[in-house]
DNA sequence: AGCACGCCGACT
DNA sequence: GTCGGCGTGCTC
């Protein structure tokens, strides 16, 4: 507006108190792609604060958004849409949380959109009202039950009446939907058994893990501390009260550090300030939860496979300020703990502290923001740290606090490496070497227990012919089909799609397919053969796929059912079972071949923790590592359960190479049906993005485009570019280049700082 | 993400 | 001549 517009304006219309009140102008972030927020008009005494979802015009339809700010409108804002209506009397998130999903848009290359709907989970979203289950209950007593099966043991008209009442009368009273899939019974058995006055049927509100009980803290046995806890919890809880920190817990396995967290979190409590605890999916067992409700009350216990209405439930006793203690996995970091005073992130290194879908946050970097933000005390613990853990130390943008020694004085397990390059195998594969063999015989022959070790799924990883050399590839991915010998099947391993194994070469003919290549379930048969008496289970992703699996595997594993215990990742985290004296790696190789840049970290955490399984108890344990490498630094380190030199090694290394955590990245992935769109797609977008400030002034680089390690997924072709920059603020300059030019045959992902470049 | 607008091929 | 293909760009 020039000048003389101005004063005629002026003239005409005074420009205080006008005769009609403008609304409000609220700052919108939609439920779309959109990278800003939008600015819609809001009457004035319409309630909805920053937080409040709201309904929406846009373009010819309506979508939701959440309101980010509110500012008083003026005339200009005249031409504005209208909000149609707010969703919630009450905003659904707080001021803080709300920041931080707007922070990880941004930081992640979301849209603000995109952002919140990260930090909301949907369940809480659709405002969902209480859920009933139904619920099935022996009526009739144990006798009257078993007098029953005994009657119609071997009718086969009743079996699945029997199975039923079997599995009943183990569970007691349990969600209709489990008890028929344990039994594996149709629903048509439960009409039957009702009319007979067996069981009955009825409507309960959804099991909510005792969220209503209060326990008695009072009552609740506290540790004595070890001088290294004591100065753990002084030093943190000293922060607490100047305005935060940040610490890396650093603590060998059976050192405590859940004592040092509970101990902080009550001295927050004490302090009116709440509590955000995150741990890694895989440990949200009932027993944590047990441990932590039973130190600070109650807690709300936050999880994906929850019902809509209980974490409903959760959310609003947090926000308001009724419950102060949110535990669970990554997404409980947006927990709307008022106050909150600790966030503490246990075993800090795990893979799954990072989404994996957009936007690709890490819990790790999210956390330290929230603490910062809210003046809370931040802890990453960890046996294992990351280096970028290890790295935040050095910088100084944490203190490490030390646990060396084992709280309850076990000793740590003997290590050894079986270098595979001078054994000759022993058993069928010959999986095996003679040392681990043997060792595997002494322990068996002492009635103790053993853990066999490897990262792998399935029976063989390679299914190829003979002769002509074809090989069992995924049509739809650049990888090879894995061997199922279970299930009979060959199966893709990144998109899920299987089929049966030939019989015959399907390119020349030939009899005889051979498997290669070892798996898990291999390695359980091959000891099966080799110690036919053993009792033999497996535990991978496979057989913990039905419901309660884990916590059936793990019983026997106590109760001395189990003699042998083969598994992939999932036995390396958690298991605690003092007659585990032996644990065998069957091949330390299969991580550290992995082309990434990560493989060294995570062969030596993997090994680490694995480690960690034998000997927990009185009975001294041992470790067998079989490696085709025993001279790579990660496993000698391994082997010395050596960390601060394996850092110091592996930070060398990261350092020459310019990865993380020295410098920062990102990685862009392009990714579409037909390769020379992708291709094309990729290379023009390098080119935008090498023509960015940042890159021409040299703060930041572009590598690529190259085909991804693994070129072809789900029947996408995927090519990626690599960003590298020393200052994480270059890469920051780039995101809202590499998170656009996308077009409908080429999807562009954004992935900063990358666990892995697969 | 939707959805409209817009500019080139085979149809009544 | 127009019905419709989906490429491009905008949504307060």
């Amino acid at each position: 507006m020039n000048a003389t517009e101005s004063g005629l304006f002026d003239d005409v219309v005074p420009d205080a108190a006008p005769d009609v009140d403008p609304d409000d102008v609220v700052e919108v972030a939609v439920a779309a792609p959109i990278p800003t927020t939008l600015s819609y008009r809001a009457p004035r005494d319409l309630p909805c604060v920053p937080g409040t979802r709201v309904r929406v015009p846009l373009g010819s339809r309506e979508v939701e958004g959440f309101v980010v700010s509110r500012r008083p409108g003026g005339a200009e804002d005249a031409a504005l849409r209208a909000i149609v209506a707010p969703l919630d009397r009450k905003p659904l998130l707080t001021p803080a949380v709300l920041e931080l999903g707007l922070w990880i848009a941004e930081r992640y290359g979301a849209a603000p959109g995109e952002g919140l709907r990260a930090v909301v989970p949907a369940p809480v979203r659709r405002g969902a009202t209480g859920r009933v289950v139904k619920h099935a209950t022996l009526l009739a007593s144990k006798d009257e039950v078993s007098a029953y099966l005994l009657e119609n043991a071997d009718r086969a008209a009743t079996r699945a009446r029997c199975a039923l009442l079997k599995t009943l009368l183990q569970k007691g009273d349990a969600p209709l939907s489990d008890v028929l899939k344990d039994a594996g019974v149709g629903p048509s058995v439960v009409k039957t058994l009702a009319k007979a006055g067996l069981i009955s049927i009825r409507s309960v509100a959804e099991d909510d893990d005792g969220f209503d009980a209060t326990p008695n803290v009072a009552a609740a046995p506290r540790p004595i501390l070890t001088d290294e806890q004591r100065a753990a919890v002084e030093t943190t809880t000293a922060a607490l009260d100047t305005g935060g920190g940040a610490f890396v817990l650093h603590g060998v396995t059976g050192s405590g550090k859940t004592e040092v967290y509970l101990r902080l979190a009550e001295e927050a409590l004490a302090r009116g300030r709440g509590v955000v605890m995150l741990v890694p999916e895989i440990a949200l067992t009932p027993q944590t939860v047990e441990r932590l409700r039973a130190r600070l009350g109650n807690v709300a216990v936050l999880h994906s496979n929850q019902s809509d209405s209980a974490r409903a439930r959760r959310f609003e006793a947090l926000a308001e300020g009724r419950v102060r203690v949110a535990l669970g996995p990554r997404s409980a970091l947006f927990a709307p703990v008022r106050d909150c005073g600790v966030v503490v992130v246990d075993e800090e290194h795990e893979s799954t502290f990072k989404q994996q879908n957009a936007p690709r946050y890490h819990a790790r970097d999210v956390a330290l923001r929230r603490a910062k933000t809210e003046g809370a005390v931040v802890v990453f613990g960890s046996a294992t740290p990351s280096l970028e853990a290890e790295a935040m130390v050095e910088r100084g943008e944490a203190k490490r606090v030390r646990l060396t020694s084992r709280a309850g004085g076990a000793a740590m397990p003997e290590v050894r490496v079986v270098d595979m390059r001078r054994e000759k195998p022993t058993g069928p594969g010959g999986l095996l070497s003679t040392p681990l063999y043997h060792a595997l015989r002494e322990t068996l022959a002492r009635k103790e227990q053993a853990l066999l070790f490897l990262n792998r799924l399935g029976f063989s990883t390679q299914t190829l012919c003979k002769r002509c050399g074809w090989r069992a590839r995924c049509d739809l991915c650049d990888v090879d089909l894995t061997f199922h010998r279970g299930g009979a099947k060959l199966l893709c391993h990144y998109c899920g799609a299987d089929r049966p194994p030939p019989e015959k070469c399907p390119d020349c003919g030939a009899g005889d397919v051979k498997y290669r290549g070892a798996g898990a379930e291999k390695v359980a048969e091959a000891v099966a053969a080799l110690f036919p008496r053993a009792r033999v289970a497996r535990m991978d992703g496979e057989t913990l796929a039905a419901r309660g699996a884990a916590e059936r595997i793990y019983a026997a594993l106590k109760n001395g059912e189990i003699d042998v215990l083969v598994g992939t990742q999932v036995v390396a985290k958690g298991l605690d079972v003092p007659r585990i004296t032996l644990t065998g790696v069957v091949n330390a190789d299969t991580s550290l071949l992995l082309p990434d840049f990560r493989s060294a970290e995570r062969t030596f955490q993997l090994l680490c923790q694995v480690a960690g399984r034998s000997g927990r108890g009185a009975l001294p344990g041992r470790v067998l590592i079989q490696t085709y490498e025993p001279d790579h630094y990660a496993i000698r380190c391994a082997l010395a359960q050596d960390h601060d030199r394996f850092a110091e090694e592996e930070l060398r290394h990261r350092r020459v190479a310019g990865y993380p955590p020295y410098g920062r990245m990102a990685r862009v992935v392009y990714e579409g049906i037909d390769d020379v769109d992708v291709e094309r797609t990729s290379r023009a977008h390098a080119e935008v993005l090498s023509q960015t400030d940042v890159v021409r002034r040299g703060a930041a680089r572009v590598q690529g485009p190259a085909p991804c390690p693994i070129a072809r997924l789900s029947g996408k072709w995927r090519r990626h570019v690599v960003l590298r920059a020393e200052k994480d603020e270059a890469i920051s300059e780039l995101v809202p280049v590499a998170t656009r030019g996308g077009n409908s045959r080429v999807k562009i992902l954004f992935d900063r700082d990358p666990t892995a470049l697969l």
